[in-house]
DNA sequence: TCACATGTAAAG
DNA sequence: TTTACATGTGAA
């Protein structure tokens, strides 16, 4: 028995996307397992692969299996079902859909020289008080030695803690008092916080009902996808909760999707103050080997509930009970980078594969969820009231263009500065809200005009204040600020547009006494910013919090009574068919992060479009509303739900080989829509992308519209391969993106 | 004729 | 992606 294996190779080429069989040798036939890591020789060198079959006999010669990895099974047949699935319906090889399952990278053990006391406390207490009062640096070090000796801090880390430098730490070592450690880090990138642990809270009647709901579902032992759509503050965590130990009664696990941003300790504590060390947790920040040890983790110990962003889809759980995506609508949900799979998608199909439950929740469901629900794919639960009967937020709409005729030229409308300084005066907080897109700040000459620009990108550079700098958003290139214009000379260059910080600025000018923060890339850059200033508004030292997306996100500020959004239709002025769906939906969630306490909350939204359904369906808290109206849109304008995208974009460094691939591609998919009656099927392009240049590569896009998602499929597929045999510009990159999110 | 550059197909 | 082999080119 498992005489050969059957192998997928780490190459992500068409040519090599299709399994080769390898001999085993005896030595290694105990190992032999689907979903383990292999060395096999390949040609005429050695390549890594993962074991997707086992087999008995061939008719063709083999060569043998060089290793196999013996540390784990990197994947069962369930994932490699889902990996075969992922492939077939993103159009990717399969090892690249496996490589997204697996945790990247190599098992390299990363280390680290920790600092620890040399002798044992009670003689390093003695060791302090004989110690020279001169060097009170070195007193200070070895007493947080003392009190913390668990935290193994490296000597950076250590200085910073008790504010001085490592050369502190040297004198202590050269003296004996403490020594050097190599450690392995494995990391537990939560086990240093306490979590208090909470008890079922006693459910409203809605929740009452909904947790019945998904326990009924449960216990079918049968794949189904729930919308669980609740307003903002209706306490949808709760449910999750609760349908989470239905899941664990019944011995089964549980993966917990939430968007990035959203990974916070706050967030992190509600499932692990519930659920103790069965929680475990899997950020996508998380380095090589630290995603590594938390899969062994997963696998070795006791874990039962898996929280993390979009790739903890892929958890390796072998006995699937139920799968929460959080903020469903989120369009983090959706992979950048190739295999461009959207979380949701797949973790249906993964339910489907388990015989698991997918609990889809939101105050904002995305049309296509709603949708699903209406056709009778999904049930559809409601929370429609907030907990406490807390109502939902007074929201007040400013025309902008009023403003400025009345000779407002600030940003902020009469009535948001007096809402301010009303809540100034009460001792109560604000929230400033900036939509980032649209909102970029940028640097021009005030008298030739010239814009600085980043040479790789279409796209202006923006201004950075701290530290100050031109940056490009898009591939990362950065310059210092100039003094002149490197176009005409003039010293007139200077920074326009609305960012954060100018909007911090002027708050500050309109009111000096108040304390004002800024949350942005640029103020939470540092490692452990975000949480600061989270917790520091939290406890209420600062009275008006400035930021972009991130301060939108289910925090529960309390005493939080006015947000304001500096304009609202940034969003709808993009080329995109989501612009109304992303503007109604981003402004409910700001408009929900006020009124959550005792105290009632408000919400002056400013926009230069208020007449917008968006923004005045926004206004009246009104989905369902929405929903009509922008589903009526879509099903005229035939977009998704009724349709299917592919976005297929070209790009490389000649514009002219782009232009030429680009049309090249056109004409075969619309000769090939000839031949197989493709009357459903729409092609629009070649045109160049709205993102005309990035990183030095022009960009042109074919997008291709249709009801039959496997025809469009079929459709590139052929097409791709005909301009493979056709085509003699082989450096133009083509990559296909299906069900694409925008248009960029 | 050799040394090196450039293209192309194949990988079990 | 790496590699071998085929084919092509220029200088000696
Ligand atoms: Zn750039
Ligand atoms: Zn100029």
């Amino acid at each position: 028995m498992c005489k050969y294996v059957a192998v997928m190779v780490d190459l992500p080429v068409e040519q090599v996307d299709k399994p080769f069989t390898y001999k085993v040798p005896d030595r290694l036939k105990k190992d032999v397992e689907i979903g383990r890591r292999v060395i096999v020789p390949f040609g005429r060198r050695k390549i890594e692969g993962y074991i997707i079959d086992i087999v008995e006999e061939v008719d063709f010669d083999t060569k043998d299996v060089i290793n196999i990895f013996t540390s784990f099974q990197f994947f069962n047949q369930e994932l490699l079902d889902l990996a075969k699935w992922i492939s077939e319906y993103y159009q990717c090889y399969l090892i690249s859909a496996l490589k997204a399952i697996v945790p990247s990278g190599k098992n390299k053990i990363k280390t680290k020289r920790v600092i620890k006391l040399a002798q044992s406390i009670a003689q390093s207490k003695e060791i302090i008080n004989e110690m020279n009062g001169r060097a009170y640096k070195q007193i200070e070090v070895l007493s947080y030695l003392v009190e913390n000796p668990n935290l193994l801090l490296t000597s950076t880390e250590l200085a910073q803690k008790v504010d001085t430098t490592p050369s502190t730490i040297r004198a202590l070592v050269d003296k004996g008092f403490i020594l050097y450690q190599v450690e392995e880090v494995r990391r537990n990138p939560c086990s240093h916080l306490n979590f208090k642990t909470t008890k079922a809270l006693s459910p409203t009647e809605d929740q009452q009902i909904a947790i019945k709901e998904i326990s009924n579902s449960l216990a079918e032992e049968e794949s189904s996808t729930i919308l669980l759509k609740g307003v903002t503050g209706s306490g949808k965590t709760e449910v999750y909760l609760q349908a989470i130990a239905k899941v664990l009664e019944a011995g089964k696990e549980t993966i917990v999707l939430v968007p990035e941003i959203s990974l916070t300790p706050q967030t992190i504590s509600r499932f692990k103050g519930r659920f103790g060390n069965q929680v475990a947790v899997l950020h996508s920040q998380l380095s090589t080997g630290e995603r590594f040890d938390e899969w062994r983790r997963i696998k070795e110990c006791n874990v039962k509930i898996v929280v993390g962003a979009r790739s903890a889809v892929f958890a390796p759980f072998n006995n699937l009970g139920l799968i929460i995506i959080d903020e469903e609508h989120e369009s983090s949900y959706k992979q950048d980078d190739h295999p461009k799979y959207h979380a949701r998608e797949v973790a249906i199909k993964r339910a489907e594969l388990s015989d698991a439950v997918v609990l889809l929740g939101t105050a904002t469901p995305s049309l296509e969820s709603y949708h699903r629900t209406q056709i009778g794919e999904y049930k559809l639960i409601e929370l429609p009231k907030r907990v406490d009967d807390r109502p939902l937020p007074e929201v007040e709409i400013i025309d902008l263009r009023e403003e400025l005729k009345s000779g407002n030229k600030t940003m902020f409308s009469e009535l948001l500065q007096e809402e301010l300084k009303d809540r100034l005066a009460k001792g109560e907080q604000s929230m400033i809200f900036l939509n980032r897109r649209g909102f970029s700040t940028f640097v021009q000459c005030r008298e030739c005009g010239h814009v600085m620009e980043c040479n790789d990108c279409d796209v202006s550079l923006t201004y950075h204040a701290n530290p100050t700098i031109l940056q490009c958003h898009y591939c990362d290139y950065k310059e210092d600020v100039p003094n002149t214009c490197p176009n005409c000379g003039s010293i007139y260059i200077k920074y326009f547009g609305v960012g954060t910080q100018k909007v911090e600025e002027s708050l500050k000018e309109l009111y000096p006494e108040a304390t004002i923060a800024r949350m942005d890339v640029d103020t939470t850059r540092r490692k452990g910013a975000y949480q600061q200033i989270l917790s520091s508004f939290k406890q209420g030292e600062i009275d008006i919090l400035v930021g972009t997306q991130m301060i939108a996100k289910g925090h529960d500020f309390a005493n939080v009574t006015l947000v304001g959004v500096i304009t609202a239709d940034t969003a709808l002025n993009l080329p995109d068919f989501r612009a109304g769906e992303r503007t109604f939906q981003l402004l409910t969630q700001v408009a929900g992060r006020t009124g959550r306490g005792d105290k009632e909350g408000k919400v002056i939204i400013q926009s230069y479009t208020p007449e917008h359904y968006s923004i005045q369906l926004a206004q009246e808290h009104d989905y369902k509303s929405f929903y009509q109206l922008e589903i009526g849109t879509r099903e005229i304008a035939l977009y998704p739900p009724f349709t299917h995208l592919i976005n297929i974009t070209m790009s490389n460094e000649d514009e002219d080989k782009v232009i030429k691939v680009s049309n090249q591609l056109g004409e075969i998919l619309s000769a090939e829509m000839n031949k197989i009656d493709g009357e459903d099927i729409m092609l629009l392009g070649p045109v160049q992308a709205p993102l005309a240049k990035v990183r030095g590569q022009y960009r042109w896009q074919l997008l291709l519209k249709g009801k039959d998602l496997s025809q469009l499929r079929l459709l590139t597929s052929q097409a791709l391969t005909e301009l493979k045999d056709l085509s003699t510009l082989k450096s133009v990159r083509v990559s296909v993106d299906v069900d694409p999110l925008g248009m960029l």
